[in-house]
DNA sequence: AAATAACCGAGACGGTACGTCAAGTCTTGAG
DNA sequence: CTCAAGACTTGACGTACCGTCTCGGTTATTT
């Protein structure tokens, strides 16, 4: 089970009520919901129990604090699914597959990354978490890349790919421009496919 | 002048007594000083009061809020100066400011990206402002590499430059791992130099 | 129940924890005591804070204002009570009454008159609760009088002692002179008895 | 000259420019106008200076604090002149006299009497000043009292015609009743007149 | 005429208190 | 033991005025 499931703070032995997993998907939607629409400094706990209908108490009872229950709300929801490669040129994937991530990052990951920020000092452990989960988009897309294009691509490029087209998307956004179509088409071609080349 | 001088919020013509440019001074250096220590999150606006010995008031009559006051103290700061390429090879020079670029990010801007993260929903203006210092230092950096070896380096290879390493160290950072002498090795020799170099 | 009890603001049926009846009377206790020291105006409800122990928000969450903390505090005092009239002479026992009256007033209802005064135009409900709190003492004073000396009063006597000597010592003590022995003697013989004396 | 003339606080001999007594007006109008309008409570030193276009410094040099502005204020007003007697019965001049005085004191005195409140306990000197300003309407009134029915008074009525009459009508004031009609005729023919008229 | 001295506007400054918000903990009653 | 409700302490927020202090510039009197 997850460091992050919804028994982070004190479980003790199956002993009185239950608790109640409705309550568990409420407080996860909430916020998502919050977050996506006021981002992560201006997300508040209380707002996340007024919205989900759940008493603080409920929530403190599940996550320590606002980083936790971000964390677990970002691993929550539908889990990321790359495409398939289906493009015949090696182009054609990896620009899909940098679509893909770009819109991934900048829509469901940027309170993630909020949460880092804030979280890196304090914790470590949950910081260790929170990166864990910001990786499992980036390493399960280099499967399908790698099981269509091996022959194609220089040694190590899976990962290689993982490290930087991450690291370009989210400094793009961190830094508040837009990844459009320009910005996509710049990646691939002159820095990714570059370095993902057999040489 | 520079949009982020601490005449930000409203300053009239010269009329009534002028602003006391030690107050300036005394809460930026407070405001760096605490954002080192303490993470941009756990600033706040009252312990910079108190250690600069300025009153909230005399900070707020100069920056609007939390960031805003971040943003001046960052651009405040002794201004960064890469070193000067004195290495014989490509790869020396573009080593030693990687290694220059880590340890400035990693040390200073942290503190800078939290606010640029947590301001950017909320003032466009003030995001732009701090993307600008963001890049100050990273155009400053490509001017040596340029004047130095020109020649050797692929058309466009600078502000590639630039944007790949700022973008994978920040992310290192961001994602909370050290930028040690491996990393930064891994960085030149797998990732920059590949990119740099006319093919 | 009275329109100042402490659950003035906002008040749901039972449910949630419930206020902390000692709060209550720590908060009164230090507001009566500081209106004592300080007089209306410079009493601040930090210091009612911190005095009685308790967040600024517990107040608040109380009372809306100042006024209201002050009119409530006088209400929770040890209710005012007349001297009984011992005397045999209605001379002495109208003497008595406004010796005691004067004393209640000056050392008590000078902060409560502050509070009238500056929360009369913001709040009418206010004002008319703080009247009522204010006339309180004064018809309980009457009613001795009357039971005492009915068959030598003037008709319609009892509530005209209450209203000329209220107003003839609030007069005098907001003035600023003392309430001494020959202004209580003045009083009773030039102007009280003259009034209530059957003609 | 008065004690809360305009150079109540510091005054050198006649060297350098002299004050500008247009600057007094102004600030003494802008006092009577925000008093009238917000009360005293409410009234600030930088609202007076915004609407009288006059610098802070100038009122501080002028006047120590609210309570001294104030004073100076309702001073500085059309000096208040009591209707002459024209009636022909006592009660009919009694009655207007009344009147008079409960227009006069319920309309331009409130915020001295709030002045009062707030300064009695933190300045002696300037309390009694403006009790000797409350006191100017109320004894100036007595005088055409007594030219014209002197004969039909008890001895020593004009004096307690003022300390009666000034005290019920600040009393109702300050408890925030109306003056009306009702209460005026209550006020003549139940008190004043049983307490004028020769026995 | 120049020097001097007080005046005036504007507004910065260190403070104090305001009234509000959210964080995280605790207490009740019900299930 | 769980849950909703809500009281509680704490700490920071951003604002309003306070009373004091520079500034540049304006009158007046006094050398």
């Amino acid at each position: 089970m997850s460091a992050l499931a919804p028994d982070d703070v004190t479980r003790s032995p199956a002993l009185g009520r239950p608790r109640d997993s409705g309550r568990d998907r409420a407080i996860l939607d909430a916020t998502l919901s919050l977050l996506t629409e006021m981002g992560y400094e201006q997300l508040s706990i209380e707002a996340v129990a007024g919205r989900s209908g759940a008493a603080k108490t409920t929530i403190y009872r599940r996550y320590r604090d606002k980083a936790a229950l971000v964390a677990a709300a970002v691993e929550h929801r539908s889990p990321a699914t790359p495409p398939q490669p289906e493009g015949e040129s090696l182009r054609e994937n990896v620009h899909s597959l940098a679509t893909w991530l770009a819109r991934s990052i900048s829509e469901q990951d940027v309170g993630l990354l909020g949460a880092l920020f804030a979280g890196m000092r304090n914790d470590a452990g949950l910081a260790q978490a929170m990166r864990r989960i910001l990786r499992r988009d980036e390493t399960a897309m280099t499967d399908g890349l790698l099981r269509q294009a091996a022959e194609r691509l220089a040694p190590g490029a899976a990962p290689l790919f993982a490290e930087v087209a991450s690291a370009v998307i989210v400094h793009r956004v961190v830094v508040g421009e837009p990844c459009d179509a320009a910005f996509i088409a710049h990646l691939v071609d002159d820095i990714l496919l570059p370095l993902l080349r057999r040489t």
